[in-house]
DNA sequence: TTGTACGCGTTATCAT
DNA sequence: ATGATAACGCGTACAA
């Protein structure tokens, strides 16, 4: 036995499609015939028509959730997966449904895409680049957003982000307190928030100690750039490098193996995520740890919210992060930010 | 200057709504009046209510994509981002939206949230296993659906996979044709269709060629299992070992590699799938291409068939595969099935 | 060729 | 507390 739509109920108890569509949605009803249909209910298997509740309420339940990469990252780099699992747990928990966008082709049909599909109730979008057409879009149309990452100059704008100048700083920080002073920064990729953040707070934390020495080598996250970077950066000579990745990092450790050089007598290393890895390089890797599963978590909570509660202004989360030391820069204490 | 429905489009150009919607659905309209139309149509950015449409005339032009598969195998396994790739790139073409559901929870609330989602005009989905109730239940639906993956004992339902029996039968003969006689199997994951028939294909080529020795240990594609049970069948004596999988295969090795054995003159090994890696062991493996993001292209195109022309019935596709002979197995020619 | 009118399944407003 | 009834935006018979 099945109804397909509220009509069908509504002959099968003897109420009215309106009474019918209360008990289902918790409206004011009588217990007695409540429970009545509650026992049809039981029986049946009835599934509410999602395109018809949006069209009459404005409202589905299901998000959208857009992240621009290439299907291959999704699989291959885990912050996208882990960001997935937190974003999808979260929203499952509260039987919100989620539709997933990832990149097609170009960010502009992936936006039309998004927003014509008029049925999701709002969207959390990656935004790691600082000019993103896909994000402008969808924070100019009306639909309610959560990106996940920064976007500095938009004060109107939800997001869930880590401090990542205020990261970057404590890892230099660490580095200068103990004792190096011709510090290399090896960035991530240029025009992306999180690595135009870590350089600032780079050189926040030299200006702030009196250290005259910007050393910065242009990398984009990966091992082989990081790599390629740590020659230039040894060839200035430095004693200690700041990768803006763990990855990044790998690529230090093996251009300090190739010029017979030691971790860290010779030169300090840090990275940045403190993704499993770190733990277990030779020396163990000094770095900043930072959730990515409770940012995907926070970022659909903020959307929850956004959405359940409308009328109140933009949700900001900036999670914490903690600095790892470890044998790569010979400490053995934590700090929180 | 925006148009949010077609009303105001109609208000706009001076016709009726329902000639708007003619034009835009490519209706019997005047040359006329189209063009008037178009030329409106290219000021406004208008955005079809994808909900009302699938209300009205029960067609979104949005498919769903369940790939049920555990987060960790997310990360390891390229075989769904390749399948997503396939997939994504072919409705794209069509204009046709994805909904992806990725495991969540149980199956049975996955299941749900499909079939509750209304928005879908079909769906296709990932059935490695030989039970599976998402499966079951998508296929017991009225929803259009395209397995990857076959269902050996539904006939009526419409799917795209590879004749992984016959292919594995390819496999043994080769090995047999070089002088093998006692081959050992490592399974895949039992109760996956994929692992059965390569198993039925194994005994199959055993038998036509009267050779007595089966000689199987389980495995579950990955390379850990493959390293177990390559110990197993070595203790058995074997001179040729068929993995199931690539990963698997790589697990053979090095097991072959501590037992100080040589590939391929004391042992001869083969994997099954040709990942990029396999070309690149020492000594490269011998393997079964199988091509699976044109498996995802299939699926898509299967589906879109599907939903175009209604009224024909289930549609089956079997992709071809290559046997692909390396130094494993010391050969140099390849076969087609 | 074009416009009118109805229906898709649901929620929301209004009487009762 | 309950039941008509009007939207929501669109497609499409049907009539003109």
């Amino acid at each position: 036995m099945r109804a397909r739509t509220l009509e069908e109920l509504a002959n099968l108890t003897g109420v009215s499609r309106s009474t019918v569509s209360r008990v289902i949605n918790g409206g004011p009803v009588s217990e007695a015939t409540r429970s009545r249909v509650m026992e049809v209910l039981a029986h049946v298997r009835y599934r509410p028509n999602l395109a018809a509740r949006r069209l009459a309420s404005g409202r589905s339940g299901v998000v959208g959730l857009v992240m621009h990469v290439p299907a291959a990252n999704l699989f291959t780099d885990s912050y996208f997966s882990l960001l997935l699992e937190g974003i999808t747990e979260t929203l499952a928990s509260e039987a919100t449904g989620v539709m997933l966008w990832l990149s097609h082709r170009t960010k502009e049909e992936t936006l039309d895409q998004v927003l014509s599909s008029s049925f999701i109730d709002g969207v959390i979008a990656t935004a790691t680049m600082l000019d993103d057409p896909l994000v402008d879009g969808l924070l100019a149309s009306d639909l309610p957003a959560v990106l996940i990452g920064h976007r500095r100059h938009d004060l109107s704008a939800s997001y869930v982000d880590i401090d990542n100048e205020a990261a970057s700083e404590v890892i230099v920080e660490h580095l200068l307190s103990l004792g190096a002073r011709r510090i290399g920064h090896i960035t991530g990729t240029r025009n992306t928030v999180s690595a135009e953040d870590r350089i600032a707070g780079y050189e926040r934390a030299l200006e702030r100690a009196g250290n005259p020495h910007r050393l910065m080598a242009d990398g984009d996250y990966t091992e082989e750039a990081g790599y390629e970077a740590a020659f230039t950066l040894l060839d200035r000579g430095v004693d200690a490098i700041f990768a803006a990745s763990d990855r990044s990092a790998v690529g230090v450790y093996r251009a300090i193996e190739a010029r017979e050089l030691r971790i860290p007598e010779d030169v300090m290393v840090t990275g940045f995520d403190d993704l499993a890895f770190a733990a277990t390089l030779d020396p163990p890797l000094t770095t900043v740890r930072q959730n990515i599963r409770s940012q995907g978590e926070a970022a659909a909570r903020a959307l929850l919210g956004l959405l359940h509660q409308d009328g109140t202004g933009p949700r900001r989360v900036l999670l914490p992060t903690e600095l790892v030391v470890r044998r790569s820069t010979s400490g053995g204490v934590a700090h929180n930010t």
